[in-house]
Formats: structure tokens, C-alpha cells, sequence
DNA sequence: CTACATTGGGTACGTCGTACTCAGTACGGC
DNA sequence: GCCGTACTGAGTACGACGTACCCAATGTAG
């Protein structure tokens, strides 16, 4: 059992290299055909196109006329390639000093969630990979760092920030997770939306029959007619003005920065807009 | 081409038949040594214990003590397994008029997300599982219903109740994912985050020399101390918070109920807590 | 009792990840 | 220049997977 453990302990220490492009210098035998550029960017480039299911060694393979076994030549499993992939597709593009000036930690914050949202639109597989462990990819690593940045300065103490960030991102991944469903459900099965509820239909009365929803059906039928970007929007905007009144009452309890023994976040807000809205 | 289209509507109607529990009548040959349902919880039984990946036919079978190609007797293929258990643990469990009595609204709402958040993480494959579509089965539109009812006369339009209904299982779905991919990836790896983070040790320290992460650097050592209880707890406050707010503004501006065609969701909050908030 | 609809499940095919193996290549040391 | 050897590319093979197809066993309708 103690050599399982150590067996994981290698393979954290061989992705780790991967990542960081530790590659050793090679001496002799004929020079490498492949790299693990090459490699990644074909297998991002099949996942974007045809889904996390289609990505199959054999494909990556086929997809750069080499044979299978060749791959293995440069990644040690296909979980690996997944945590390549994953720091691939994470690259900064955050920089732009100049854009960025004005902007206040909110709408910076809110940029940071929209650009989150467009990469999960953009390689819907991400969704699929288990990204908790490999969050130790250089540009992963970026990406947090960006938004400790944004929210410098705010007399929030440490696990206040992080708490910041892990609420937007979890909201923002929800709703691109939302959206990545619909359109695979759209793109493997052919059916739109339309068509769907339109099958539905029969169904979904006979339904209606026995078990009444009188909510439901007391629906407009404009219920569910918003885009996808509205949704975001929609959402982006309360979570962003929940996080902002908190940070404003962070600030006015504490002028002088954050206390420096954490874990205490219990400056909530006024709670003024909860008042008045009961039933 | 039309007959692929008709082929999955086909799939619909199966899958529809079979969610809402419409097997016919038999008439001759032996009685069925199985059930649907006992394929279905043996099937939630295995994905708990072991994950959506161990969540094989064969697997589904021997735990039934039955032959692999008898599931197909009742089901007509995984994927519609797959549907039928997203249903099956999506049960009501959400009446219980008793306690919900004094609840208002926001409360009432709150202890839904909790109990959405309690689903995932007892059942962490349903974030593997797409429910764009089966959204349909009787349990499913439970929940929706039950949302539907506890947004009741609140001045909201139907797109904007559906809007923060949307906007809370957002958040509270991207929270499970986070929590569920830690777990996922501490048992398959059988490390715990202690281990990972000391085993990363060096290579991250080799990473700040080359890159240099000065805010990530800074962070006291507690900043990623919180327990997942309180991370939910915290996002779920901000996001409550900002559909309160929200909330209260469009009760302010509509005195008389929701304008009847809606779509026009621009009753946005004061604004207050973001002014003074800059940086 | 006979006919036949229905059930259980064995066999087989094509897919997958990847362990093992070996032929061919090209550089370091002489 | 040449050989030894470290290295690369790729074929073969194995055990998993979902499931199409088939047949024997079963038990009710007529």
C-alpha cells in the first residue's frame, strides 16, 4: 500500500515535469519527429472539434499520421495528456496593461468571469476534466494570480479573497456547464431545442394529466425564451453585486486593511436588502 | 438524413415511456425476474460507491446477480439508464409543509440550493451526466415546480424567475463540482491534499523562481484553510444576497405585480453597494 | 395440449487504453 | 571512419467496454 502511495507520489512528479516543459536534454538515437506541442494542440484541437468521447489515443494518433504507440513516446497516460491539455488551453492572454488601467476591481473581477465563461464555451471538455489536482500548471497558476491582484488592496483577509474568487468561478462554470449541456445534447442527438419540446409535447401533457404542476403550467410560453448570454448576464450581475456589498462593508469595518489572523469573515453586509423583501 | 432525425425522436419517446413509468401490460412468457427500478438503484448503488467510470453493464449486472445482456430486456441502452437514475435520485423529498410554513422566501430558496448541493454530493456522478434534456422526467419537474411556487408573488416576470432559479443551481452546481473533483481526485489517487501539496513542494518552489507569482507568494498560509462547508455557506450569502437586492428593487418599481409581458428585466439594483467600492 | 410471445443470457464484433516488443536511427568515443 | 548504444517509431496483444444477434427455456392464450 506504502508503494501505491509512492507509485501516485511518481506520477504527481512526472505530470509536474510535463507541465513546467522539464524535458531533459537528449544526446543520442535519431531525433524526435514529435513534440509534446504538437501533441497537445492536435488533441485540443480534436476535443474542441468532436468532444472529450472522441478523444481517443488512436485518433490523437491518426489526427498527426503517426502510429498510436508513438504518442507514449511522450506522455506517459492519457491522463496526463488531459492535464496538458487543460494548462494548454489556460494561457494567460490576461496581460493588456493599457485596457486594464481604468477599470475598477469590480468590472475587472467581472471581465476575469466573462473571459472564464467564454474559455469553458470554447473547449466545453474542460467541464469533463478533473482540474482540482492539476491547478499547479504554470498558466492555471497565472490565472489565480491575476485575480489575487484584482482584488488587492481591499482589506479583505486572505481566505476572504480566495473565497471571492472560488464564488465567482463556481458561479461562472455553472453556467457555462448549463450551457455545454444544451448544445451536446443538441450536437449528438441532432435535434434542436424546437423539436425537442415539440416531441415532448404528448408527453409532457399526459404528464401535466396525472400529476399537476400548477406552477408550470401557469408559465408564460416567453418563460424560456432567454439567450444563454442574458442568463449570464443575469446571474453575473447578482453575484457580482452580492460579492461588491460585502467587500463595501468589509471596508467599512476595517479602515485600516484586513485583521491579520484571518478566518473571521463575519462582515457581512447590512442585510438592508433582504429586509422588506420577506413574503 | 430525416431518418436519423426520426430515429432520435424515436429515442425521446423511449426514453419518455420508460421516465414516466409506462411499460405495458404483459400477456404471455415467464414473469420478468427484474424491475426496472431494481436495475436502476442497483445501477445508483455502484455509480455511488465507485463512480460514473466503474458504471459498467457487466458491473450493473453482476451486482444484480444476472446475465449482462438481460439489462437490455428493460433498458434499451446506457444512456437511457443514465437518464432514468439522474430521475430516479432527483425523488421529491421537498414537501413537508410543516416546517416550510414560517419560511420566507429567501430562506425557502437558500434550503433549496442547500438541498441541490446535498444531491451532488451524495450522487457526485450527476455532474457527469448531461440532464439538458431529460429534464423531462416526473421528479426533475418537482423541483421546478417547487422553485416556481416559492418565487410566488414576488413581482418577478416569468423570465426572471426563471432567471434566478437558473442563477442560484448555477452557483451552487459549480460549488459541488469543485468539491466533488477534490474527492474524486483524492480517491483515485489516494493522496490527501496535504500529501499533493507537500509533494508539489519542490517543483513549485522551482516554479516562483522561474515565473514569480508575488501576490500568490504572499498569501498566508490559512488562505486555502476553509472546509468546503464554509465555502458554500459564504458563496451561497453573496449570491442570496445580490437576488434579495434584486428582488427588492423590482418590488419597489412594480407596486402592482409583474408588467405582463415581460422580457424587459431592467429593474436592476440601486447600485449603492458598488459605489465607494472602487479602487 | 399446442402454439407462440416473452424472458434470460451466451457469443461475437468493434472500440478503447496501454504493456510489451523489436527494428531502425544517428550520435559519442575511438 | 566506424562501431556500440541510447533512443525513436510502431506493430501486436490483452483485457476492458457497449451492444447486435441469436437461441433455449418458459408459461399463458387458445
Amino acid at each position: 500500500m506504502t508503494s501505491e502511495i509512492e507509485q501516485s507520489h511518481a506520477a504527481i512528479s512526472r505530470s509536474l515535469e510535463l507541465l513546467w516543459r522539464g524535458r531533459g536534454q537528449r544526446s543520442r538515437g535519431p531525433k524526435p519527429g514529435l513534440s509534446l506541442d504538437a501533441i497537445v494542440s492536435a488533441a485540443v484541437r480534436l476535443a474542441d472539434r468532436e468532444g472529450l468521447a472522441a478523444l481517443s489515443m488512436r485518433r490523437v494518433a491518426a489526427e498527426l499520421g503517426v502510429g498510436t504507440m508513438s504518442l507514449y513516446r511522450y506522455v506517459p497516460a492519457k491522463t496526463e495528456l488531459l492535464y496538458l491539455m487543460l494548462d494548454h488551453v489556460s494561457a494567460p492572454n490576461e496581460p493588456d496593461e493599457a485596457e486594464i488601467a481604468g477599470e475598477s476591481w469590480l468590472t475587472r473581477l467581472e471581465r476575469t468571469g466573462r473571459e472564464t465563461y467564454q474559455l469553458y464555451v470554447d473547449h466545453p471538455w474542460l467541464l469533463q476534466v478533473n482540474q482540482s489536482r492539476p491547478v499547479l500548471g504554470p498558466n492555471s497558476m497565472l490565472g489565480l494570480e491575476y485575480s489575487l491582484a484584482t482584488l488587492d488592496g481591499l482589506s479583505l483577509t486572505d481566505p476572504e479573497k480566495i473565497q471571492v474568487i472560488v464564488t465567482l468561478d463556481s458561479y461562472v462554470t455553472g453556467t457555462a456547464r448549463h450551457y455545454a449541456l444544451l448544445r451536446q445534447a443538441h450536437e449528438e442527438t441532432g435535434i434542436s431545442d424546437e423539436e425537442f419540446w415539440a416531441a415532448q409535447g404528448p408527453a409532457i401533457e399526459e404528464a401535466m394529466r396525472e400529476y399537476s404542476f400548477p406552477h408550470l403550467m401557469r408559465l408564460s410560453g416567453e418563460a424560456f425564451s432567454m439567450s444563454q448570454q442574458s442568463m449570464l448576464d443575469f446571474g453575473l450581475e447578482r453575484v457580482l453585486d452580492g460579492i461588491a456589498s460585502f467587500v463595501a462593508a468589509c471596508q467599512e469595518s476595517r479602515p485600516d486593511g484586513p485583521p491579520e489572523t484571518g478566518q473571521d469573515h463575519d462582515c457581512g453586509p447590512e442585510d438592508g436588502a433582504t429586509a422588506g423583501a420577506g413574503r
